[in-house]
DNA sequence: ATGTGCTTCGAAAACGTTTTCGTGTTGAAA
DNA sequence: TTTCAACACGAAAACGTTTTCGAAGCACAT
């Protein structure tokens, strides 16, 4: 076992300082060229590498980004974290995942570990406890540290940040107004309760479809499924109401439980029902009948709130305090489960 | 903004030494009462946080595991990377997680780039390429430097390493067996090209079973999918065969294509043919028929890696050189699929 | 007055870098 | 011979900790 080397054993060895063996090493002109090719031919030998933790401490960079998320089985989720990756890699950093399980004393403990130097930025979407609870102090303490952070997806108006997001509320209504555009009248909504943020807004948003057409918002079409609960018999009640003549679920989950309830109760998708869901993840596309969805690019969405987080960490030292928010455009992908 | 305070600050605040103010907020007795409580009030007033990378560098140690898997969209690799956050957490670590996107190249990179330093050792399961390639250097050469590796699912005999993996071998000859006791005669397999490890390993167990059972192992009847390839039409040359009524697939994508291609051809699953797939992933749960598959926890996996890491990382000075293999059970979970 | 022991604190080293500044040596110009 | 660059290198500080060791101050016993 060799253990790794420094340059004070290289200068040691080859009777020198440490100073000219960094030197050698950076090419410096200060040094001969005799002793440049003896230190860097025996640093290649020993195959020298500098200490990572050692640069950050003297930089007080340490070149790792950290991204905070809910839940890393969630497929949008995992594209968002392969986006980040790929872009932070691309410009020499490391990323660092944490997941907050969707609570509150996660995301603070996890926030205040690394808040201590070990990271250079965060890039994180809101637990739904968070979100709950609208206590975002640890976000705020971050940030006045200095520290910039990049919130995506589930972000709120009570911090001031760079964001990227997609128009949920928008997304919805085109969702929406596909369907009554293709002619049907009993529209259904199946949906998250109100303190998911963009729960929120894709109800909205089908709203606003609704009211645009003249369409009657229907109470009783509007369900709104709590998170610990078990909705598979939520949504066969909906279903019970043969009346209705298409869904729009806020999510892959929820339209594929549609599907299978509907097909219980003997109702053919998309010949008796047309439904579209949103987040085009794997569920979507190999679910049959395959799910037309509203498409929200989660690779996009990471890489730009990673190239986000970075440019602000290398710009000259905090010059410009603005903020901007980025929307990442969605897409209707059109598959089996609409006529 | 308040930028982070440090031991120095501190110490020139309260016009005492560092060492002072170190030593107080530690608790030391050599302190009295009177300026340990001076320095902690203002120690709290001010929030200080000792600088996580200044003490990585005086310990050695950074608290910080790395794992390296070739793909974070599948599902199975998001679940390891849920159990390994878990027990890291539990145990103070944090997880940095890099992608190798099937890459040797990026592999091999990811592994120099953080092998100084950074971090206290590795989880990582090969890459596509790296298998093929058989070129392990960069493994072996982070072992050699003391640097802890487990190795999980992806694995390879050539490196001497923990290890945590599931029985390919047998978990393929348990569903096999499964179908042959269904009554099945004509039983094909999707699987993958060889260089995969886990590919071979779960066809081999196919062909155990077969023989076991004094069924002819029919050639015609294996159809090996090359990574690049657009397998859809592959799939369905396979399923022209009318004499073929069960299928087992070494992965959960083979195994619904199968689903959709049967069903173009007009055959009803599981009525007409029964089929198995591999990894328990959401497709398999959400795709209708849902899939009765085997199921490799990849949570328990992710968890086993971690804590055998740690224990490595704990143990007093690499005592023993004992490594060890973990093997993960895996379970038959029976859904609509098979009749 | 001297020695002993305890309490309380500070100086300094150490972790591994980079970089600024100083200094000794050389060779050539004056 | 003196002077002055140019060259080649080393010492030391800095990043923020922890920890070892030494020492000052004091009370008390001899």
């Amino acid at each position: 076992m060799r253990r790794k080397v420094t340059l004070k054993q290289i200068a040691k060895e080859l009777d020198v300082s440490i100073s000219t063996v960094s030197k050698s090493l950076r090419n410096s002109l200060e040094i001969s060229e005799d002793t440049r090719q003896k230190v860097q031919a025996f640093a290649k030998l020993y195959n020298y590498k500098p200490n990572n933790i050692a640069l950050s401490l003297k930089n007080k960079k340490t070149k790792t980004i950290c991204i905070i998320i809910p839940e890393i089985i969630h497929h949008f989720f995992a594209t968002v974290i392969s986006g980040v990756e790929s872009i932070a890699n691309e410009n020499g950093y490391n990323v660092l995942v944490c997941l907050s399980d969707e609570s509150f004393d996660k995301e603070v403990i996890n926030m205040e570990m690394l808040a201590n130097g070990s990271i250079d930025g965060f890039i994180l979407s809101l637990s739904k406890e968070t979100q709950q609870k609208k206590d975002f102090h640890h976000i705020v303490e971050v940030i006045n540290q200095g520290m910039p952070v990049v919130m995506f997806d589930r972000v709120t108006n009570d911090i001031l940040c760079d964001k990227v997001i997609i128009d949920d509320n928008l997304s919805a209504f085109n969702a929406t107004q596909y369907l009554i555009d293709k002619g049907f009248k009993r529209i259904a909504l199946i949906t998250t309760v109100d303190y998911v943020s963009v729960g929120k807004l894709r109800t909205e948003g089908y709203i606003k479809a609704l009211k645009n057409n003249d369409l009657k918002v229907d109470e009783s079409l509007i369900l709104k499924i709590e998170d610990t609960e078990n909705f598979e018999g939520s949504i066969a009640n909906l279903l019970a109401d043969d009346t209705i003549d298409a869904i729009f679920a806020v999510n892959e989950l929820f339209a594929v439980t549609a599907i299978k309830e509907a097909k219980k109760l003997g109702k053919k998708v998309p010949e008796d029902i047309s439904i579209i869901g949103f987040t085009d993840g794997i569920i979507s596309k190999y679910s049959s009948p395959s799910i037309t969805t509203v498409s929200q690019n989660g690779i996009k969405m990471g890489g730009k709130a990673a190239k986000m987080l970075i440019e602000r960490l290398e710009a000259e030292e905090e010059e410009e305090e603005q903020y901007r928010t980025e929307v990442i455009e969605t897409e209707l992908v059109e598959r089996e489960s609409t006529i």
